[in-house]
DNA sequence: CAAGTTGTTCACATCTTGGTTACGTGCTCG
DNA sequence: CGAGCACGTAACCAAGATGTGAACAACTTG
């Protein structure tokens, strides 16, 4: 407690309708708390605080868990998942983790409407 | 916050309304990211990074598949293609990659302003 | 110890890519 | 003008990457 005393407020990471608060374990949609696992929030937060940007497995893996990515490792692809049902669950129609074919994943908030496709019907 | 990768210096490409950060593996357009698979962001990136110059179809493939071109591959147009495709759904338009009939391509941002009047408005 | 939660791994389903081919379209020049 | 290329475009396919559900292990809590 004495090292950070003096930081009177904690790491808030916004992307779009998002907050996380790495340091409270907590993240939030519209000021409801998600009910996020410890691997779930961090693996979050580490694509937050680089956002806009493409993250490899690899690079994920090692900040998240803490230790080198084995080949063929799927435990990424399995917790996006988890996080991608929980956060449509808690704001339909966002999507935030996009995949980068062959490279990783990347994190942005994009809402559906406000794609530049045209869905003529169907 | 990992201090070495915030650090890292990105090449950053622009061209009109486009900017490409091949390290990145990402380009961009109005802030917004655009999908591209390995083959067509290095394509887009080799013509970037030699903007208004006409590049013979040989050279490109050189430079984007690290190998010589076999005579009648059509690899070149098909990948220009699916870039098209992209760009011009990024950006309605704009025209970016003009074919030289006989030489190549070249990339240069170009608005459809100048030509003839347009119905459909954005 | 029982019951619930989370982490890990696997098998299978589905999608994407890259390479290729075939064919349509349009340019150039004889 | 019309033949012959050059280029545009769509479709196809195999390999590989990613999505997904579920079983099981490890752990936590009461």
């Amino acid at each position: 407690m004495a090292a950070t005393a003096d930081r009177a407020f904690h790491e808030v990471i916004e992307v779009g309708p998002l907050e996380i608060l790495p340091e409270e374990h907590l993240a939030r949609a519209r000021g409801r708390a998600l009910m996020l696992s410890i691997r779930e929030l961090r693996l979050l937060t580490e694509l937050a605080r680089r956002a806009d940007r493409i993250m490899a497995r690899e690079e994920l893996f090692r900040l998240v868990w803490g230790r080198e990515m084995r080949p063929g490792d799927r435990s990424v692809d399995v917790y996006v998942r988890k996080l991608r049902v929980k956060l449509e669950e808690a704001l339909p129609g966002w999507r935030f983790i996009h995949t980068h074919f062959g490279f990783g994943y990347r994190l942005a908030a994009e809402h559906e409407q406000n794609r530049h496709q045209r869905f003529t019907t169907d």
